[in-house]
DNA sequence: CGGTCCATTGAGCTTAGTCAAAGAGCGTGG
DNA sequence: CCACGCTCTTTGACTAAGCTCAATGGACCG
């Protein structure tokens, strides 16, 4: 998926991406470096005592690992708050006839569920898309939940990364709403590209996208046969390259020229929040 | 608007609605009744103590009439936090050649902004679709910013319906998203019924709907005019009736069938609040 | 009575979806 | 090492949902 002149690739990506998870690098590595983008992220939002970092710190023994196509939580529960460390995710929804729209994309260092104690079922899942590392954040729900000053940063921190979730889901409903095929598919690779840049997952000009073009129609709200066409004529057009589940941007302004994007998405709630903090 | 077998509607709608608010009724009448209804909600969130209800009631004093087509708030500044005593607002975005998207409406009893502290630039702004009577909730803020222990039922409260917000723009995305123009428009319309009646402003069976079919379109993705057929067959199916801006629920089930409500839709976030009020 | 705002219609077109089939990598069992 | 199967991408042909343009008519306002 997401590739173009030669060989197919969403599998080939996945595994590509779950590589270094499992075989390769022993999870007792990978794990914390994931936490570490979470606590700097966090970090990031607003200052933190020494007890909040040790807290957040202290969050990486609770590792699990979860694998492609499951159900990491939701649907009709209430959702455990975990934090990814690595792989994708995201939140979804099904209809009756089996029509899936993805609400959400849920990256390395993103939470799932939410950081501020509300133990409600939700109306959605959260779905691994590839392999999955997630991180229990039990400890954190509940540091905040205390109420204790002593946690300020960290619930201040906490509803500013759910202020950051809600831009996104606004940016989809614009996508969805009001924007083609093409333009839709560039916002949301541009979104992804952010990101994953903020993560640290991502060069200038290129990151990697382990999802099937499956996925990124029930993102998009299209058909698969539509997106591989609209994927197709956006790199025909030079703006970007696919290639072995890696996008290679080739033409960031006229990217963001097309895609409308206003600078006002994604990243800025996250630098904004960053120039704040 | 939303009318169909004689008259226009939308403006004539826009009128009626707003004038209780103007001649006939007293401002200071209106407002208190329509502060009770954002209380009673809150309250219904969870316990709260004297001194919190107190704080509630006494917001009624800062009350400010908005015109239609106003902006209220936001578009790249921070929103201050106002509660929608009566009319109808939408958070909306713009695209450069003047596409517009509705993300969501605002209704009786909404937050605009939010209750939590977070004076951060937004990326959508809100308007005012009728006339509109909100009331300053800076008070609320400050109490829930201050984590004074006094106001955790605030607090929490405040959780919810940020929750409940969240819940709609997920709604908002599987509508734009995997939902036929049809069944996007039977959708809303159920959402919208759901949330007035919470409100106490529609009858088992019917609502008034002061918006013209392009704010419809604006909101549903669609253009003016499939808006328009639309609405027709979804009355011609005998669903519904629409007179005055009225619209009469004829046939409850087949809307549910038609939309996949699932209950867990808008509603069960807030019935399922109450619950654990 | 003209002007404005909306709703409604008709005609023609475009975007995106459906159905079906063919290839390309990859992993597996033999 | 190779054939087979699986998943995913790509193409072609056809269909249909939804859009644009243009015009008409009703209601209300000044």
């Amino acid at each position: 998926m997401i590739q173009s002149q030669f060989q197919p690739l969403a599998y080939q990506n996945v595994v590509r991406f779950a590589k270094p998870l499992d075989p390769m690098t022993p999870r007792a590595i990978v794990a914390p470096s994931g936490l570490h983008a979470f606590t700097s992220r966090v970090s990031a939002l607003g200052k933190l005592s020494a007890e909040e970092l040790l807290l957040l710190q202290g969050l990486g023994r609770f590792t699990r690992s979860h694998a492609q196509h499951e159900e990491i939580g939701g649907d009709g529960k209430p959702m455990m708050s975990r934090v990814v460390l690595s792989g994708w995710a995201c939140q979804q929804r099904m209809l009756g006839d089996g029509r899936r729209q993805i609400i959400s994309f849920l990256l390395p260092g993103d939470v799932i569920g939410s950081l501020e104690p509300l133990d409600l079922p939700v109306d959605h899942s959260v779905v691994a898309l590839t392999q999955v590392i997630t991180v229990d954040a039990t400890a954190l729900v509940k540091a905040i939940a205390s109420g204790d000053p002593a946690y300020r940063g960290l619930a201040r921190a906490a509803r500013l990364l759910a202020l950051g979730e809600i831009t996104l889901l606004r940016d989809q409903i614009v996508r969805l709403g009001r924007q083609t095929a093409y333009e839709r598919m560039v916002h949301l690779l541009l979104e992804l590209h952010a990101r994953l840049k903020m993560a640290g997952l991502a060069t200038p000009d290129t990151f990697a996208l382990p999802i099937s073009q499956e996925i990124l129609a029930d993102a998009l709200g299209l058909s698969v046969v539509h997106t591989n066409r609209v994927l197709q004529q956006v790199r025909h057009d030079g703006l970007l390259e696919t290639r072995s589940g890696q996008v290679k941007i080739l033409d960031l302004e006229a990217m963001r020229t097309v895609a409308d994007w206003t600078a006002t998405t994604v990243e800025p709630s996250a630098s904004r929040l960053a120039r704040l903090g």
